[in-house]
DNA sequence: AAATCACCCAACCGCCCGGCG
DNA sequence: CCGCCGGGCGGTTGGGTGATT
């Protein structure tokens, strides 16, 4: 992959642009080298004029993307944490799909990232409960039970996981999403041990995901009761707890 | 050991919006 | 006002990989 960093730019004609073919697909790391020389000589933006005088033979999207996605310095990689978990329940709660103003309160983290995060195991839970994430039979779930326990092994874990950004926003957070231990607690929470929470927080993705939900609500009880009965006195609860906090 | 399955995530796609001529 | 372009965003896909059979 040559460099182009050399060539005059307005010299670098639409014609030529046209004629390159443009790739696609996995980066390679001479891409990856040529992109982050280019942004640190010149820095970012005009992404598709970036992509042609840096030689790089990419549209301007695809470069953007790995940049942000990948490349930046600041970008952080590697399990999500309960603290940046509960963060994400409580912004998702608030904003919706709204994956970039998620990603703005979770520093290094994408919002890509934070998307796919979202997709594979917050609706794949969902989907184990037969329910949509948006309804709320799943928030009271994720409310009740999801939260708490997040809430748990962020405090188990000294509530520090992530050094000197996660712990004040993430614990507040929970706080404004837990109504009390107490309150949680007479819901009568699953087992920890026999949910897979009981690691201490070594986040072994297997354990995360084993099947929790159907045990979990079955300890509910929701079907003997009304549910939306059930679903409106807990809000109010919640409301009423809100209220007594502020 | 091989085949199959399930999951994750990087990358792409299509749409939308705002700036500019 | 209109069309074009760059950039941003959310949704989707497909390859890689580890787990399971």
């Amino acid at each position: 992959m040559e460099f182009q960093e050399g060539i005059n730019c307005s010299s670098f004609t639409e014609v030529q642009g046209e004629e390159m073919d443009l790739r696609r697909g996995p980066w390679t790391v001479e891409e990856d080298l040529v992109l982050m020389n280019y942004i640190t000589a010149h820095g970012e933006g005009r992404w598709n004029s970036l992509a042609r005088c840096a030689g790089l033979r990419r549209t301007g999207k695809s470069c953007r993307l790995r940049w942000l996605n990948y490349l930046r310095p600041d970008v952080r990689r590697g399990n999500i944490t309960p603290e940046e978990q509960l963060l994400i329940l409580e912004l998702h709660s608030r904003w919706g799909n709204r994956w970039s103003k998620i990603a703005q309160h979770l520093p290094g983290r994408t919002d890509n990232e934070i998307k796919n995060y979202w997709r594979t195991r917050v609706q794949k839970h969902a989907k184990q409960l037969k329910c949509d994430v948006d309804s709320k039979k799943f928030k009271d779930v994720m409310r009740y039970l999801w939260v708490p326990r997040l809430v748990e092994r962020i405090r188990a874990a000294g509530g520090a996981s992530v050094p000197g950004w996660a712990e004040e926003p993430a614990l507040g957070a929970a706080k404004r999403m837990s109504p009390s231990d107490s309150f949680g607690m007479q819901l009568s929470p699953p087992d920890p041990v026999s949910d897979g929470y009981e690691d201490g927080g070594v986040a072994k993705r297997a354990e995360d995901d084993r099947d929790w939900s159907e045990s979990v609500y079955d300890d509910l009880a929701l079907p003997d009761l009304d549910q939306s009965t059930w679903t409106d006195s807990l809000w109010t609860l919640e409301d009423i707890w809100l209220q007594e906090q502020f």
